[in-house]
DNA sequence: TGACAGTGTTTCTTTTTATGATACACTGTT
DNA sequence: AACAGTGTATCATAAAAAGAAACACTGTCA
């Protein structure tokens, strides 16, 4: 990890969002040279620059300091520090954050999903198990014919082959761990 | 997130290591001075000199950016909603919550599991994969040769069969969601 | 009691360097 | 060819991080 790898990655996220150095400069309140240096390795700039830039972007700071990583034995996410992946490719607003990115070779694959109020009913269909774990927040959940009102704590294992539907009808942020399994007898 | 929780969280990472201001220093090559108003938050602290700090403590960088807990109060299990299922068959007092006990068809293997501080440590090994998600209070967790400190929000993927351990060294119980998963390939 | 070794913090000066303004280069488009 | 848009390089200045050394503030031990 290095300031070169530090400005790959704030330049890799500025891209995704579809901007410029000199939008999310203006954003940033940075001049775009300064931008620029930072994206390209050649200052080390002080963190209070980068939380400017971080915030510009939308994203948590520990975002600009992951490192392509190798076939670990584990994967460590500290509260706030998984990676997010927005929606892209559903047309979904919906943010995952991934916890477990960084290992090639798992039977699950844990995300925490956070749906907001104004956010669209989504509807899934999927091969494998899922488990679901309500950190905060209340979701309206339709699985088959049943709704069920989840509140924190309260959890769901089921087949996910069976048609289900979120929509968050309250007025906060909803929260819920998510777990896939691919199910190994196919 | 700012220079005051960054500073916090080095803080931290330090004192579990075991580690004084004065070697810490020496060891990532700055003066304790520097260490000090970096811990206090009195400087905006280029990355170069944190990823020194980061080295010398042999964590990942993006360790210091992790965001502190916000909302304390958005993990709840719900009364009587899991199975207790006391610690027959193992000599350990734990508590285990079952979450899917009425599943016959699954693969995963979802429990909320209670440790209290009087508790003594715990010492795990089988095969698969296995997936925890801390919900409250504070466990050392070694995994390898590595000692992890969960605070609520972490979450830990591995394999099973690595060698891993559990004590809760803090005050209060310590509660995380365990997900087990066979190895489908065995 | 006093000396002392270890902790972390503060003050002060110097030196480093990140920043912004500006000019530059490189693309496409009309 | 002019132009609007990209991102990059140059340079002076201002900002501030770093280090040195002194300052607490513990404990311990004789």
């Amino acid at each position: 990890m290095d300031e070169q790898q530090v400005g790959k990655n704030i330049r890799g996220i500025r891209t995704s969002a579809g901007l410029t150095v000199t939008a999310l400069a203006a954003e940033a309140s940075v001049t775009k040279s300064t931008l620029s240096k930072i994206e390209n390795g050649q200052v080390s700039a002080p963190i209070s620059t980068l939380m400017r830039v971080a915030r510009a972007l939308e994203v948590p700071l520990a975002d600009f300091f992951y490192e392509a990583e190798k076939d670990p034995d584990y994967v460590f996410t500290r509260k706030g520090a998984g990676k997010i992946v927005h929606g892209n490719g559903t047309k979904l607003g919906y943010s995952y954050e991934g916890l477990a990115l960084g290992k090639k070779d798992t039977l699950i694959d844990p995300f925490v999903l956070t749906i907001d109020p104004e956010d669209p009913p989504g509807e899934f269909y999927h091969e494998g198990q899922e488990f679901i774990y309500m950190l905060s927040g209340t979701l309206q959940f339709s699985i088959g014919d049943d709704v069920l009102e989840l509140h924190a704590g309260d959890s769901l294992l089921f087949n996910s082959g069976t048609t289900h539907k979120t929509h968050n009808t309250g007025d906060t942020p909803a929260r819920f761990l998510c777990i896939f399994i691919q199910n190994p007898k196919k």
